[in-house]
DNA sequence: ATAATATGCAGGTAAATACCTGCATGTCAA
DNA sequence: TTGACATGCAGGTATTTACCTGCATATTAT
């Protein structure tokens, strides 16, 4: 996973959104999911391959359409390599400012 | 929890870099941090602004010190509602997939 | 075949971003 | 109190980003 590509796909909330309209309704093309954005088809392509570029989303020809799909598999390694690490040290990392503000 | 300062706040790879030196070693001043980038220190204090400004760390005078401890609960945040719903659909989303590349 | 449809590709621009330098302020210690 | 140290603040610049318009290509349906 290029984590990097991840994190900076995650980071537009368009391409936010792209990835919740495949989640209620996965293999939409390219046309059905412009329809629901306020932006230039074209936009909405480049936002697609950012998405497609950091394996959020796989993408099938079908004929003259290109039907896009969610690829859960990176944000569940984001998941691992970043939330759980902290998770993990949630109530001590608190427990570190707290002691902080009261003064030691 | 402002979700777009947070994304946008994980994206930059200096950024991680420091919420894992604040893992490591909680309430670290801003020199402490400087210290492992390869950066000017204003550039530094700019991005722990940012994170600052996101809520993934919160920082504490003590003198001519600034220190900083990072706050996990912004994450576990995003955990919840962004990983945790397309874990959950995990296997059915690359089910959809699949099916597809198979010719339904 | 041809018209309508779905997408691809090539620039072009304004705003955001990630750096920097230079100087100011505040705090501690001798 | 004065010098060293830690941080704050004000710009300035080069790159990246998120849009756009215009045109090309490929596929389906009449």
């Amino acid at each position: 996973m290029d984590a990097d590509k991840v994190f900076k796909a995650l980071a537009d909330p368009t391409r936010r959104r792209l990835l919740d309209m495949l989640c209620e309704k996965n293999g939409q093309t390219l046309g059905q999911l412009c329809d629901h954005l306020d932006m230039a088809r074209q936009s909405a392509t480049q936002h697609l391959g950012i998405l497609e570029a950091a394996n959020l989303v796989s993408t099938v020809r079908h004929g003259r359409e290109k039907l896009h799909f969610i690829n859960p598999v990176p944000l569940h390694d984001v998941y691992e390599r970043w939330v759980k690490k902290f998770e993990h040290r949630r109530l001590s990392l608190l427990h570190d400012l707290k002691q902080e503000l009261e003064g030691e």
